[in-house]
DNA sequence: GCGACTTTGTTCCTGCGTTCACAAGCGGTT
DNA sequence: AACCGCTTGTGAACGCAGGAACAAAGTCGC
């Protein structure tokens, strides 16, 4: 059996499709049947031309002339970002952040479930939040080994974060999404996503003071 | 006047260089005095030449055979970013995530300082949060105009997100940090950064998927 | 039944970001 | 004073993502 398409899909093409997943759930939530490129493409934010190289990785899934069927897209990337099955994740870290995860519906209809919240401050354990009780740091281990989460999340300060990282992939989490302002050391095997709000905020801001004083980089008093 | 050095400074670059500010600080208030690239780079994990390179957009700011000076390099790298100068933010729904926004010290560091925290719900209005009492919606405009905030963060829930961006727009706010999961569009001249929680736990799970099963895109039952 | 129009899927190309490798420069040592 | 080791800064090559243009294919109208 020949493969006559590469087995690996782009990092920056996956993030869009679950963008163009958004899209054409609220799409077909209201009635549209079917879509063109172009206009998929303006609602996500993206070219056409790019829109289409994204959906060819996936196969054929259009008809020329008419556009791309909504129902059968959205199952087709769902299928391939796997959607349809439960993930199971812990997130470490309850403050306002952890409490804001937690509680967040979006993630369930995208296949994510949080199994397991922990946290070191006594004040916290017990606390329900989103259907879940706040557990202490102690049991970390043993719910992730009896649910086999796979996902962990880290919220903590960033004091500790390197310790809960370390913890979570000696427990068997092959994934963190580490939301501590510190950059995470992890062994082989195991992937590190960062997203540092504030990284988010300066990168903003210098575009916005470039814009408007594009010179004098070296030369500021 | 020649100009030796390009006025512009790639994108990634400048998140990068937040992020060695952070490692910087961290190593002053450490007492370090000098660090090599190698040094550095692996704390911020990144490659030794290319955060030479990124260093590079800055002029030449180390010494050959010894390396940075830890304070001079921070304080360098503070000023191309701003810090110094304080920026003045409104941010938009205060839900969980919004209140973990305004509760965050670490924005204040940077030189980020919220002047107005917004939210349409009754309840949530005169809500003291981080220093700031939570305002009704309908003060946006006057608040905008009478701090000149340049910044503006949108924590609301989608179906209203992309009404508030037109007022944040209308009302002079040149850049917008967006969490709400829709694709904003704005005006030219409005730069809108999107930051997705549930896009990043996505592609986070296919990586992990893929790399577990690196075959069988197409051909899933 | 046939032609024209619309839209997809692909190919080419340009530009950017990243990485490797080397020359230049500084401090310490003899 | 000269040499040696170490580190920076830069030039070149590689790979990748993004955008534009074109051919294939299907539908609608006549």
């Amino acid at each position: 059996m020949i493969q006559p398409r590469p087995r690996t899909i782009p990092e920056a093409t996956v993030a869009r499709l679950a963008v163009y997943l958004r899209v054409l759930s609220a799409l077909a939530d209201g009635g549209r049947s079917t879509v063109s490129s172009g206009e998929l493409a303006s609602a996500a934010g993206v070219n056409p031309a790019g829109l289409r190289k994204d959906l060819s990785h996936l196969g054929p899934c259009g008809v020329r002339g008419v556009g791309y069927e909504v129902g059968a897209l959205r199952d087709r990337i769902g299928r391939v970002l796997g959607v349809e099955r439960s993930r199971a994740c812990v997130l470490v870290g309850i403050g306002n952040l952890g409490s804001a995860l937690a509680d967040y519906a979006g993630f369930g209809s995208r296949g994510f479930e949080f199994v397991g919240l922990f946290d070191a401050a006594p004040a916290r354990i017990g606390q329900q939040i989103g259907g879940q009780t706040v557990r202490p740091l102690d049991e970390l281990e043993d719910v992730v080994a009896a649910t086999s989460a796979s996902i962990g999340v880290i919220t903590t300060p960033a004091a500790v974060a390197q310790s809960v990282c370390d913890r979570l992939a000696a427990a068997g989490v092959r994934s963190i999404l580490n939301f501590a302002p510190v950059t995470l050391a992890a062994p082989d095997g195991v992937d590190v996503r960062k997203v540092d709000l504030s990284v988010e905020l300066q990168v903003l801001a210098f575009l916005g003071q470039q814009r408007l004083a594009p010179a004098a980089v070296g030369e500021m008093a």
